[in-house]
DNA sequence: CTGTTAGCGCTTTCAT
DNA sequence: ATGAAAGCGCTAACAG
């Protein structure tokens, strides 16, 4: 059988409790005994079972992560591997687990959270927030900590890690002005999640009466076909953000495909940086929003919270954009049509 | 207090043990008894502590999956999220979590694997296998049960589910002969991978003496890289293969701006297809390697290596090719330069 | 600074 | 078909 802590604490000549100590740190242990335990443990091979602890200490060292995956989108970027890289840097710091599921409905959803609540987890971090997202009141109820990824204010006492997404976009908003562009569209994602609607309301309120909005749904198959609307437009707009990179490449791609120049026919950005952004043809301006930072804060943000720190809500580092050709130089003076 | 099983049996008039094998089915229990116990626990709205049950019943419901995060790539195109997700859609119906881990460093890694064999996982999957893989011995001597992706031969009793990766690289290559194509290049991921070390062989096999490989990093700006070094030979391939699309995007928007035209001057195409790709300018020839497909066949082979069923490895369905403008048409019969 | 001991919530023999 | 009771491996009082 694999070793247990009485094994352990038997070859050191010391009790399970001392052993515990030893390695939770809970209380003062001689630099002897330490050693001895630490010897002990490394001969016979010793992991402490996580199940055994976490049903005696009420702590599983594990969080939560639900992922509800809709229309198979939202996943097609990377910003959600680079998120739980970030995450995960901080966590392994601790020993902490990451424990995922996707799930394809809300009752799995709730499912899944009840099963953290039980025993999986000690807390959870929410992503792709709604304006109004069920889950708030769920955990609540559920008593399962958590904290929220871009929230605009608190919830419930659930604390939040924040980007400001009105930065980045009004910062790219004038220099597109800057050089010109007075038709400028945007793409959004659908607004019902927060950070695709903070971002529309920070594109309106920018551009003002000249807003020519699109609510999209992150794919490139839907960024194509906006991309196309907005093209044939009587008065088409000569620049166009995306709220992600997947829909400005589409975009980048139909536009040229219709003998439209980038950027000197237009001009094009996307949110969410990714590597293949410096690497099209043009090279595609982007906002990089830290998602591996990002990961890093809410995992620190979770940790205090369920250490029962008392927690205010942080803000992430600014967005920085990514200027690249697609951006550059000046608006077109000749408006060319699009066929 | 959150309910436990006591409570409910309480509640139901029965003992412990009859709650627990009404709800393990491991003994046969009156209907009556049966619908009491149910009524009770929906009445307190008791969740198993999963914890007690692992520790009790030796069995944890969970699987892990440890990611070994090395140069920041890996994880860029969309293999990842799909075959997660595939994994899930299995694993949800039967209850069982999946636990990820993303490491840094070999440490971390023996470090995961030990705590999911000690009661944190009862099985795991291995990824991106190399053609020695030290995971291999290391999980026997845990006894962690696995299965292994894409080896081509079992190992230690490991079964693995495995994709025919020459198949598409041969159809691909016949393809872009029958065009034309004489020089036909090969950017490969790196070749201790065992996936990229088997296309690499497949087109060596297939284009014998006329091989042009170089071996990659599966990064854009490597894709980039290369894609320069072969276009700037002097007898410079008319077509080449990627072993993952990002390589190949790069390299399209490389061939791009250097003045080719895809697919006249250049032929181009790329493993493991996405959304993307069929939106670019022009569209990519990309694989479909089925990653979900191939989650979903993992899972499946993990929970009965689990229960103790023998198990054979399997195949996982055919990769199919999605033909697409950047190969359409003949190889050049004027091969230009590139600058 | 260290030992002792009573559980944590569940599963699983062994009885009946 | 059900009950009783002995742990699973660990933590956290409570002693000293």
């Amino acid at each position: 059988m694999t070793p247990t802590i009485a094994d352990v604490a038997r070859e050191a000549g010391v009790t399970k409790g001392t052993v515990s100590h030893v390695y939770s740190g809970h209380r003062p242990i001689s630099t002897q005994t330490k050693a001895r335990v630490h010897a002990a443990a490394e001969k016979l091979g010793w992991v402490p079972n996580s199940n055994a602890r976490a049903l005696a200490g009420h702590r599983t060292n594990a969080i939560g992560l639900v992922l509800h995956r809709d229309p198979s989108a939202l996943v097609v970027d990377t910003f959600f591997p680079n998120f739980i890289s970030g995450m995960q840097s901080v966590l392994a710091e601790q020993q902490i687990m990451l424990i995922m599921q996707v799930v394809g409905d809300r009752a799995a959803e709730e499912q899944a959270y009840r099963s953290m609540a039980h025993g999986r987890a000690d807390g959870v971090v929410l992503l792709d927030m709604h304006l109004r997202d069920w889950r708030i009141g769920f955990l609540q109820k559920l008593k399962l900590p958590a904290v929220l990824m871009d929230m605009p204010q608190d919830q419930l006492g659930f604390t939040t890690v924040r980007l400001n997404s009105a930065q980045p976009m009004e910062q790219l908003i004038d220099y597109l002005q800057e050089r010109g562009h007075t038709r400028i569209a945007h793409v959004s994602g659908p607004l019902t999640y927060v950070h695709a609607y903070e971002r529309a309301k920070a594109y309106v309120h920018r551009v003002g009466g000249s807003a020519l909005l699109r609510e999209g749904d992150f794919t490139a198959g839907n960024g194509r076909h906006l991309t196309a609307q907005l093209l044939s437009m009587p008065d088409r707009p000569t620049a166009i953000i995306y709220s992600n990179n997947v829909m400005a490449i589409a975009g980048q791609a139909y536009a040229q495909e219709h003998g439209l120049v980038v950027p000197d026919d237009l001009a094009l950005a996307g949110f969410e940086d990714n590597e293949i952004c410096a690497h099209l043809n043009p090279p595609l301006t982007s906002i990089d929003t830290d998602p591996i930072g990002r990961g890093r804060l809410v995992a620190k943000q979770l940790i205090r919270t369920i250490a029962g720190i008392p927690t205010e809500s942080v803000a992430s580092r600014d967005a920085t954009i990514k200027f690249r050709e697609s951006t550059a130089g000046q608006a077109p003076s000749v408006v060319r049509e699009v066929h």
